[in-house]
Order: structure tokens, then C-alpha cells, then sequence
DNA sequence: GTCTATAGCTCGATAGAC
DNA sequence: GTCTATCGAGCTATAGAC
């Protein structure tokens, strides 16, 4: 019944955010009953408290999939920044930094915060290992582009959620790779890239 | 009294989203009582829409402002890019794109879309004309890479305000104008750019 | 056009039986 | 560990006096 609510728990935040995941939906969606609930959290903020900490772990071990170091430091940004993404549902943790509940509270937004400092730090990472292989133009700033295309994708989910236009996103971060692309060098000549 | 009703939603609008603006919150903000506001408006609802609405119209003055076609086009973008922006307080439109009550509701909507496309279309005009006078790199696309920068603004809005971080929104901005700046050619050398 | 009073509902949480 | 019943608060909206 736990994993259940949990469960539930994390489908809601990820549909409505934090704000409307009440109580009561959650029971209903879940088919638990109010006791189960606050038998096994103190309550709302806790079981969302839990459900955000999994989301974490979740989105955590994909981005070090995609990150792993084995992988050329240009194929893991290229990974990153063509994955597929379903623009109109938005991502599962920036969603909920926009909501002021979420942010007033530590518990609920460190994890968010986490996320997106480890991203950011794998994606600055790829960029000083390929400048440092000269593999791309070295007059960039790694962690503040790292800033921007981090932003890009999730930017690309607002804008694509407020036009409901999923292809929005797939066109922002196709042009973020493409600039990449067009920054990149070889040993001889330019590079030539798959997509 | 309608003005401050207006006012007053606006305000919470950008504080706290369309969720937590309860009409006791915009009576209690504008001073008015019940009745004003179900007399001006036909409810909560019809109240945001009216204040969504305004906020569309200030932000695309400001919107065609920055892009006035007289200025050299990529002079526009510089100043779109670098604009100062509290990151932590978020875009005004964007931060609702968010919320699946304003989206799942067309009145409420459709401001913010049509912000996005004027913006992204801005860009895109901007792009096309320093492509034409040789002053930026041809092979971008203008399209895409309108909706990218517009997404490293919204983006850097999500991950400034996960962070709590403002100068997030800066790096992202700053980082995105410096790779602009790479893909620039002037007719004799490339060009020397402020900022 | 503005006010106060209040309806009907859902919210988040608790009580207490089993 | 799970259930049903219920509380007090805040929500959106309406009624009706002035």
C-alpha cells in the first residue's frame, strides 16, 4: 500500500504539480483508504517529500547514463540534447519548481535544486573534456553554457506546454546541438557530425 | 475599483500563480469587497483572464520595443539577451504556462501562446536579417534557433528559481549571446562586440 | 456600484473502531 | 495496518441590503 501511494503519489505530482495533488485524489487513485496515508506519512508534504526524493533518484541515474565518462564527451551532449521528450507533459522536477509552495519548502525543493546541479555539472564537464581534447572552440565559458543549454531543455518544455506544441522542444534543443556542431573543430578540418 | 481588482490579480498572478489566486487574496489585496468583484467580472476566471490579458499587452510593447526593426539586428538580440531579469520571480506568462488549470483553459492560454510566437517571431526576423547582410553564420536555422534562445530565458527563469539562484538566468543569457557572438563574421574579420 | 452574510464544496488532518 | 466518520479552515460563488 505504500508503493502504491507513492506511486500515485508521483503520477499526480507529475500531471497537476504539488498545489492540486491533494489527499483525497491520491487515496483515489491509489485505492487506499485515509489511514494508510498518514499510517505511513506525516502527512501531504511528507508523502510528497518521498515521491520528489524518488523522482530525483530516477532522473538521477538516467542523466548518469547518458553522462557516463566512457562515452566521448561530444556524444554524451549530443545525447542529452537529442533525447526524446515529451515537451507537452514537461519535466518531472522543473515543473515543480514553479510552483511557490514547492520552493518554500527545503524538503520539498532540495531535491529539485540536486537535480539540476548535477546535470549542470555532467554537462560542463563534457564541454572542458572535449576543449581540453580540441574538439571544440575553447572561447567558451563551460559552466555558464552549461547554464544555457540546461536551460534550453527546460525552457523548451515551457514553451512547448504553452504553445502545445511538443515539437517545440525538439526544435530548441536541435538548434542548441547545431550550434554546438558549428563550434565544433577536428584535428583536420571540421568535423563532419550525425545529427 | 475595477483598476484595482485588475491590479491587485496581476500581482498575485506573478507571486503565486493562478492556483493560490483566491478571489478572498485579490479582495484583501485591493481593499474591495465581494461584491465589486463578482459585478466587474464573472469570477475568478474572468477576472485572470482580463489581468492575463494586460500582462500580455505590457510585455509585448516591451517585447516590440527591444525588437524595434530600425536597430541592427543583432543589437536586438543582444539586448533581448542581456536584458536585466529577476530570475527568481520568474517570467509573468511563462511561470503560468505551468499550471495545467490555465492551460487546460483557452481563455487563459491563448495570451501566453501569442506572446511567445510575437518573441520567437522577433527572433527569428532578427537571425534572418544579420544571416542576409553576412553579419552571422548562415547555416543556422532561424526558426529553431528562435525557439532555443527563447527557451534559455524561460529555462533560465526554472533553474534560477530551483536554485534559488538568480545569476543563473545571467549565465544562461550570457552564455547563449557569447555563442551568437562566435557565429559572427563581419566583412572584414570577425567582428569586435561589447558586453 | 459597493457592501456584508452566507451557501456548498473541497481541502488537509485527526479520531477511533477493527 | 487499514478502514470510516468527521472536524475546522479556506475556497468560489450567490443573495440581498444599501
Amino acid at each position: 500500500m505504500k508503493d502504491a501511494l507513492l506511486q500515485a503519489a508521483k503520477d499526480l505530482l507529475w500531471e497537476d504539480g504539488y498545489g492540486r495533488m491533494s489527499p483525497a485524489r491520491v487515496l483515489s487513485v491509489s485505492g487506499a483508504g485515509q489511514g494508510s496515508l498518514y499510517h505511513h506519512f506525516s502527512g501531504k508534504a511528507g508523502l510528497a517529500k518521498a515521491a520528489i526524493e524518488e523522482i530525483e533518484i530516477e532522473l538521477s541515474d538516467a542523466a548518469r547514463a547518458v553522462f557516463d565518462p566512457s562515452t566521448p564527451p561530444l556524444d554524451r551532449l549530443r545525447a542529452y540534447l537529442l533525447a526524446e521528450r515529451n515537451g507537452l507533459k514537461g519535466c518531472r522536477l522543473g515543473r515543480l519548481a514553479n510552483e511557490a509552495e514547492v520552493l518554500a519548502s527545503p524538503d520539498l525543493s532540495a531535491p529539485i535544486a540536486r537535480y539540476f546541479t548535477l546535470v549542470q555539472l555532467c554537462i560542463a564537464t563534457a564541454l572542458e573534456e572535449a576543449m581540453s581534447a580540441g574538439q571544440i572552440d575553447r572561447r567558451i565559458d563551460a559552466y555558464a553554457t552549461a547554464a544555457m543549454l540546461l536551460a534550453v531543455v527546460q525552457g523548451g518544455y515551457v514553451i512547448s506546454r504553452a504553445s502545445d506544441r511538443g515539437e517545440q522542444i525538439v526544435s530548441a534543443t536541435n538548434a542548441a546541438w547545431a550550434m554546438l556542431k558549428l563550434l565544433q573543430k577536428a584535428p583536420n578540418g571540421p568535423k563532419k557530425s550525425e545529427s
